[in-house]
DNA sequence: TAAAATACATATATTAAATGTATCCCATAA
DNA sequence: TTATGGGATACATTTAATATATGTATTTTA
């Protein structure tokens, strides 16, 4: 059976009439009718009686055109769905992303694009690196988010934002205040670090021992929460993402140490599957995250280099 | 949308290569490629993601496919209900027969097609001439099987057996075993005759008045059952069809009286709804009726013209 | 490491399908 | 009778689908 004939059946059958079916159609009263001659030929039933005054379906006809319903209104549902999926009012945007992208840089962000585009599916995930990699590879993720990486041919990865980490104290601290410090003062005092593992602890580790600085490190604390809380609490500085003590320094719980020697940065990449086309809603979350709209409009970012 | 286009996606999408599609719909590959992008810019997204290995199903295709998947298994089960109807494992024989045929003629000829035809949905219904005439115009019947009829525009009718009305009386009636008896003589005996507009009656009256013969009318009564009730009880003597009296002459609960110098017969019709097209159960039917599996075949009408 | 194989894309020519125009037929209504 | 409305047919034309030949990228094999 060729769906094309059974289109211009259906049309005959609901406007009960050829010349009828060939006007909604577009098409000539000849091509309907040759048309449907044809598919009755195929079918090997006549599926209309011609009266003078037009036409009317046969009991095979009758069978038929339940069916012919169905497929159409399946189609017309396809259609509306693939519209949806078009202008992001329904689709799936599944991220994976570090604990510190995760938890600081993209909540705010995913908030907007939720209240923007509410029909989509909007997924966080927040585990490491390797298994955002996995993930992704997988295809169960859209995008991942991360510090590091390991390089992999079958990932696409871009770097779209710097971190800079800066030292924390508490605000009653003996450096706080302080605006000449310079980094070897720094090695005196006991200085929290990340786990073994962890990206931050990796770049802080990499660009210290880089100037031969050695800081005393006194305990390892397995989230940033915990470093913050430490810290705050007196037990010595850290070295952490500004992004994740926004909200201590509005609070003053925590101050920043403006050490003049030392920048501690790292670039975080935006992590894809290579040859993935993205959906509308993958395409759409990638637009805020580029425009002003994306992290500087979050206010966390003022001076974000523009790289995808 | 056209569906042309989906039928390719779909296989393209279920064989997971544009080749393997190719071969399962036996046209080229590159007549795939080509319907496929076609496709995708119709869509306005793209459907598949390109790995060197293979088609992958981006996130748009996926819902798609599910959408083409209950598109087609519609159409493939259309494919196998028009099949049935086809071969007549399923459908519908919709008859409306007057009290003689459809008590006397037609049940051992539907049990037999039903036992040859099980899917089709037999409906007969025994109603009087003027009300088949009218289903028949609201095409609500397939068929009519009537005595006389009303002549129609819109009806075809056709003599589809003759009726021999025969003279019946109890086994210990005078008249019987009589081999001389000749039309006049009936008159002496009351008979029993069906009510006023009843075809039976009709054809009895017109053919006796016709010899100027009038029979001493006693009772008349509603349906041939009771007639023969009557006659066996002695209550006189009476016309009928010979097919209502064969299991009473059988039984030897009523005898035929042969009368040298009359026949009464009668056309018997099968009237259906002009321009329309007979599904392939009712043209079993007629096959049946055609056949000597037919009305022959039941018994009943050992020497019955074979006219349509 | 080069050759072969696999898989999809592209270009051009060809074929098949669908459609349009003109015309005819039939039944009905004015 | 002539219009009129609805469908069928014939033939020409346009559009769409397809094939052949070839290209590119990648993977596998020798």
């Amino acid at each position: 059976m060729n769906l094309n004939h059974l289109a211009i059946f259906h049309a005959v059958a609901e406007t009960g009439s050829v010349s009828g079916a060939a006007s909604r159609l577009f098409i000539s009263q000849p091509a309907v009718s040759k048309q449907l001659r044809e598919f009755e030929g195929v079918i090997g039933m006549p599926l209309f009686d011609r009266l003078p005054k037009g036409m009317r379906l046969t009991a095979t006809g009758e069978v038929l055109l339940v069916f012919a319903q169905r497929i159409f209104a399946t189609e017309a549902a396809a259609e509306r769905r693939l519209a949806e999926l078009r202008d992001a009012r329904s689709g799936r945007l599944s991220i994976g992303a570090s604990m510190t992208i995760g938890n600081y840089l993209l909540p705010k962000l995913l908030a907007r694009y939720q209240q923007r585009y509410p029909g989509v599916d909007v997924q966080l995930e927040i585990a490491n690196t390797e298994v955002i990699q996995q993930k992704l590879l997988a295809n169960t993720l859209d995008l991942g988010f991360t510090e590091g990486f390991v390089e992999e041919e079958d990932l696409e990865e871009v770097v779209f934002a710097l971190d800079q980490l800066v030292v924390i104290a508490a605000p009653g601290h003996r450096f706080a205040g302080r605006t000449d410090l310079r980094a070897e003062e720094l090695c005196s005092e006991p200085c929290l670090l990340r786990e073994q593992g962890s990206g931050t602890r990796a770049v802080v580790e990499r660009t210290l021992s880089a100037r031969d600085l050695h800081p005393i490190s006194t305990m390892s604390l397995g989230s940033p929460e915990a470093i913050k809380q430490a810290v705050a609490a007196g037990a010595g500085i850290s070295l952490v993402s500004r992004w994740t003590v926004a909200t201590e320094l509005r609070a003053g719980t925590l101050t920043v140490l403006p050490v003049t020697d030392l920048t501690v940065e790292r670039p975080l990449h935006r992590l894809s599957l290579r040859h993935k086309h993205p959906s509308r809603a993958v395409e759409r979350f990638l637009d805020m995250l580029l425009q002003d709209e994306g992290l500087n409009g979050a206010g966390l970012v003022p001076d974000l280099p523009k790289t995808i």
